[in-house]
DNA sequence: CTAGTTGCAAATCATTTGCACTTGC
DNA sequence: GCAAGTGCAAATGATTTGCAACTAG
């Protein structure tokens, strides 16, 4: 269950795992999740694509699927800065994210130094941590990458 | 103008220097956000400050002026996991957030190693950083905050 | 069989906008 | 006086929920 990208896949199995029915809508979501080029999409991304694949799959039903596979570990949900949440499948080790303001073109690193000292920081200032979300915005060198301008 | 929290006040002459008319609710509003234990607010919580204190603005009005005074640079606006944006007040320097998970408390904290790392990573990822969003969520230890379980 | 799922429409929540009515300068 | 500002109600956009019909196990 090693794809082609050498990630590990989720399948069946993992829905199974989480007490979920194996339905044809989590399957589906589940395959685009894996992506190729892009690991990111809104719901609306999702349901778009899974109409552009003639999928009878309903807004509701993507979101619902979505929250149930954050509640289940499947998928983190990102708050970016454009107001609706972003989903990714939750594999690999936690990294943090680079956002480009011109194409929304996102890129995952890892900086064990940043993660020591927040939790330094933390501890400084009498906080337990559990979670952090550490969010870089700007702009990328991508060649398709419209260099609009904004302020 | 230095308020006796030893922070620069902002009043009607940092409006008018923002192209904007000084009015009762913009100032009001103003007084909120300097606020005394609390400087990060949402729409609502000021709405409902105003409330308190009988004064008869919209919350509508609070959306636009808190939005005017975002786009003059007085206010900075936040995006935490509530889902509900949070403004505060845009005076000091740049500093990042620590919020608590039990009782919504919010701690300022500055760490100038981490800013020197996200500028590294950023120019490894071939990024130009425009701005960041760093925010921890965990348990404080005031004696006040319910350590309500969460999962 | 039957609890878990789904699609659809209606509901909710945060935020924005249209408009007729004020008010600062 | 008049453009800018405001309150209120209605519009919007993202996400959630009620419910009757539908499937996985």
């Amino acid at each position: 269950m090693i794809t082609e990208h050498g990630r590990a896949g989720v399948e069946g199995k993992d829905l199974r795992k989480a007490g979920l029915k194996v339905t044809l809508p989590r399957l589906k979501i589940l395959e685009i999740l894996e992506g190729n080029a892009t690991r990111h999409f809104s719901a609306e991304d999702i349901y778009r694509t899974l109409l552009e694949s003639n999928e009878d799959i309903g807004l509701a039903t993507v979101y619902r699927v979505l929250t149930q596979f954050e509640a289940a570990g499947l998928v983190k949900r990102h708050y970016f800065e454009e107001g609706t949440a972003v989903f990714e499948l939750h594999q690999g080790p936690h990294h943090d994210h680079i956002v480009c303001l011109d194409c929304g073109w996102v890129e995952e690193f890892v900086e064990p130094e940043i993660e020591k000292r927040q939790t330094v920081v933390a501890g400084r200032l009498g906080f337990t941590i559990r979670h952090h979300s550490l969010i870089l915005y700007g702009h990328c060198q991508r060649a398709n990458c419209p260099h609009r301008r904004r302020s």
